[in-house]
DNA sequence: CATTCTCCCTAGCATTTGTTGGGTTTCTGT
DNA sequence: ACAGAAACCCAACAAATGCTAGGGAGAATG
């Protein structure tokens, strides 16, 4: 009971892009695993690795990034609960980013022999890690455009909507405009393809204009939905949640 | 005869990730499809279209792409030959981007419902395709580091660099060295986040130092593999290309 | 309680990249 | 072969963002 207990978020995110019966969901439950705890700022895995396992994180935050030339860095994706962090890194086998614990996390290790075991004997839980695997593709695709072609501004009210949005999907009955961000302006600037200076310049210039309201320097209220979307040239589309398209948030 | 050799170049593809036995690649081979011819620069895909059907690229060359605010748009990926070029979009359902022909392209049109049937009568194949998404997924990676992270001259000189081993890689009897590269300036400009201009002071000085050398507007020759890839800070594991580690290119 | 460390914030200056505009070359279609 | 259209190239200037440096507040640590 305890332990299937923490696999329960996976089902839940599994759930929203494909359809389970139930036996689907008792191979999703059996799955072997080892819960893990780590701290804050530490690494999950690094780059190069060779990787047997797949982690779940079941709560807190974490982050996906590669390193570039002379130890700069880009995060490519933050990841929250119920995300499978680290599918794709296992299915190919060699690690070609690295993942990083932004808060305390809560994780579970599952063999990746073991999910192979369970999507080749249940063509939905297939279907439903891959479409997994190509919303996260999709998400690559947004960022390289909003790191490519946006300026500062419309690239952090960008990632301030996407944030909202995906807590949102994982948790509809919260308060969808206001939230944590796990996040130091370091990294907000690693995520963006910006330097920590101008990301405190414009996070202060979004406040100033009251598209966002900042209690404590990690809480982000979003102070008018409809102005940072446009802001952020921000649409939806691209994070192909299913239904519930005429929420509050989703306008 | 005929028809079934248009499928040729998607079995040598996912022969790249996957060991097919004999019914695996019969049943790709039977696959339905039919061949279209698209004009340089026209759109294969619209964003926001429903699609049903997946594309594989038989000759020429495409881009993937997104259109963000006011009109300006970012590449997120070039595709050639062999590559299944919307099986993305086909599984999500709908574009979140668009595709668009660089020069003439053979394409072959496959309804993704009779992907769907093979994939699930042959985990092989499902694995071989599935792979390939997470590949493009893992180039998806790179680019965001690439235009996040890396000054102007990096970013072209990684592209460059991936070009080069791409091709390569699915014709690997070919002089690595020299190739046709299919894209303006202004489209170099929208695949590494830059304007045409820029592109063109950098190219010029790559061209004056040697790193690659410019016969026409649209040969590329590479001068000195290791140099370039060190001014791309380019390293290959993220294309996850099986074997041959050994070869001239690959250093 | 003191100390250190991290993060936030600001200012002034430096640099890269963008913008505009116009000339030249190359390609394409007739 | 010619005309028109793309594409390339260049220079001067503008703008966005980066860099350096340092102060201050709050959080973690001993």
């Amino acid at each position: 009971m305890e332990n299937t207990s923490l696999l329960e978020p996976m089902l839940r995110k599994l759930r929203l892009w494909v359809d389970l019966d139930a036996s689907d969901e008792a191979a999703i439950l059996a799955l072997p695993f080892q819960p893990v705890t780590i701290a804050k700022q530490r690494a999950i895995v690094t780059e190069g690795d060779t990787v047997t396992h797949c982690w779940l994180l079941v709560s807190g935050y974490c982050v996906r990034y590669k390193m570039v030339f002379e130890g700069s860095r880009q995060i490519v994706s933050i990841h929250m609960m119920g995300d499978l962090v680290d599918l794709q890194n296992a299915l190919l086998g060699v690690a070609d980013h690295g993942v990083q614990a932004l808060t305390e996390c809560q994780l579970i290790k599952i063999p990746i022999a073991a999910i192979r075991k369970v999507i080749r004997a249940h063509p939905r839980v297939n279907d439903a890690m891959w479409y997994d695997t190509l919303v996260d593709a999709s998400i690559f695709r947004e960022w390289v455009a909003n790191v490519g072609r946006r300026p500062a501004r419309m690239r952090i009210a960008h990632l301030l909507c996407e944030f909202a949005l995906k807590l949102d999907a994982i948790n509809p009955a919260g308060n969808r405009l206001t939230y944590e961000l796990p996040m130091t302006q370091d990294q907000l600037a690693d995520a963006t393809g910006l330097t920590a200076v101008h990301v405190n310049r414009v996070l202060k210039s979004l406040t100033k204009e009251g598209l966002i309201e900042r209690a404590t320097s990690r809480s982000v209220v979003i102070g008018d939905w409809s102005r940072l979307a446009e802001a952020g040239d921000f649409n939806r589309r691209y994070l192909h949640l299913r239904g519930s398209p005429n929420r509050a948030l989703i306008q």
